[in-house]
DNA sequence: TTGAAAGCGCTACCAT
DNA sequence: ATGGTAGCGCTTTCAA
């Protein structure tokens, strides 16, 4: 390992110089600076972090806190997030906390013992307690809270433009599909959907259901149909849920739209890959993620816009699962 | 922050001693070793790992290189690393290279300056050279190579396997999609499958295609079909391009699997959610990303097994895009 | 403009 | 069985 001391030897000078052209900081002249940079160069040398990360007790590292990278909403989230960050020389330390408090408490030490500069959080279990105790600059990401700056995206109005859009497009007996209870923009979208059903003139019906789980999503279909076999306009509580029950309904021989309608919601990249393509509410994930980097970054850096809240539009994507009237 | 001197302090012994119950190393009275846990309880102390770091020049890190965790399948793989990593007390440093060697370079340079104790890469692109100069424990992951450690699964056969399915089934007219040139899985599937067609009583035509993605998946399909359009039988790339593939046909009216046959590859979780669901040759990804992390463990910690290569069983799992005869 | 040296929090060696 | 202390690689005073 070569270290600033090898760089100093070689360019002649002390460490303190090196560390000084290292930073751009304080004076040295232009003939010193050229030696230590040939130095560097000849020595291919790069600072050890890890050094500057004890002294100066902050690191270039970032932790950010996953439910499950292997559902297909979050890769997004992670790889806005990641872009972003790094723009800025910023890295990733990486947790899935599978809604689990005591991974989420172990990631959050592990963050705390590496000196990360802050934390983005796509986590729903957690009561701020821990947040609060740690002061490390924190931002939520798919999640609204009031204490902490955060970037969601609108799930009331998404809930509601679901519903809508099936109500407009003539679905008379629609099933709401109600996400986990633990997950907080699911119960949002749940909430604004309700709000738009119940001025409406159709009947609805709920389905409670406890996972977005690939494994779990085609039972959940199986129940729907089961439970409410005339409906005929399906809110579903994500794309994979939304993909499970066309799955189901085209089993069942329904003729999609004609006989039922369905709406997913996230718009994950594999939603427009199911036969018929999915109609959603697309939530912009990538630039979620983004979002949530930038205003980490701006906080971290104490510049404007500290303590934001960003809520980002919610749209609905038109594709073969909804009639076009 | 508290550090070990105020436990030291508040235990009223000196910070050697506390390192040496914090380690479990060396003699320590039990009685001053009560007093010791008792003061890090009080506390609430966690050592810094960066401090530990700096001196033993190695941290609880280790750098995990994915060409995109947007593509469904390297999500399982980082999943299967992490927990397996975790159990030992490891976490993850996470880089997306999207096969860019400039990328690939930096993380690694981030990864060294963090004194990362070992590396897993799944990167395509980047000759050895950079790795054969850092002396880090290194194992490839979805990859084969003679100089690595490395964990894939059985590609060759996996095409083979592909191939001898879709004959078997009755398919006639076999259209072969071949993956990324640069990716190296991809092409010994495709030799995999070259052997078993070039063998069988089939025509068989090939498209060449240059990437996974989703947004390119749909062009792929509809260039296959311009191109033959009386085939009846489709080896994917992947999962993504073949569930891209059914679409297309169902909506060229083709009844799948009577008039025509595809079987995918890798089984992503959302295969078994297109409809029909997609056949397909099984890549157990969580389960190689595991086996990786057990072997650079073991790599570390210098035991049996250092240099092996892992690889792992493919298999066919049979859906409802080939036929059942 | 430059260098010497203290110190970041920890571990491990050498004393006792 | 316990303590003192050098030193990991770096940054930042303070002096010169």
């Amino acid at each position: 390992m070569v270290t600033i001391k090898d760089v100093a030897r070689e360019a002649g000078v002390s460490v303190a110089t090196v560390s000084r052209v290292l930073n751009d900081t304080g004076y040295v002249g232009a003939d010193t600076r050229k030696k230590v940079m040939d130095a560097i160069a000849e020595l291919n040398y790069s600072p050890n972090e890890v050094a500057r990360s004890l002294y100066k007790r902050e690191s270039r590292l970032i932790g950010l806190l996953l439910p499950d990278i292997t559902n297909p909403f979050f890769p997004q989230l992670a790889r806005g997030v990641e872009d972003e960050l790094s723009r800025s020389g910023f890295r990733l330390l990486l947790g899935n906390s599978d809604e689990n408090v005591q991974k989420e408490l172990d990631y959050i030490q592990t963050f705390v013992q590496n000196n990360v500069v802050g934390i983005i959080s796509a986590t729903n279990h957690l009561d701020y307690q821990i947040y609060n105790e740690m002061k490390l600059p924190l931002v939520l990401l798919d999640r609204t809270s009031e204490d902490y700056p955060a970037v969601y995206a609108d799930g009331r109005e998404g809930g509601r433009l679901a519903a809508k859009t099936l109500i407009d497009k003539g679905a008379k007996r629609i099933t709401l599909v109600k996400g986990p209870a633990h997950i907080k923009p699911a119960q949002d979208r749940y909430k604004g959907a309700i709000e738009e059903l119940s001025q409406a003139d159709v009947d609805f019906s709920v389905l409670s259901t406890t996972s977005y789980s690939f494994e779990e999503a085609q039972g959940w279909a199986e129940e729907l149909f089961g439970n409410f076999p005339d409906t005929d306009g399906v809110i579903a509580s994500n794309d994979i849920v939304g993909i499970a029950i066309i799955h189901e309904a085209l089993k069942l021989g329904k003729r999609i739209p004609e006989d039922l309608q369905i709406i997913g919601y996230d718009d994950i990249p594999q939603s427009k890959l199911s036969y018929p393509t999915l109609s959603t509410i697309r939530q912009p994930a990538y630039e979620m993620g983004r979002e949530a980097a930038r205003l980490l970054i701006n906080i971290i850096k104490k510049e404007k816009g500290i303590d934001q809240t960003i809520e980002m539009p919610v749209e609905l994507i038109e594709r073969n699962t909804t009639r076009k009237e």
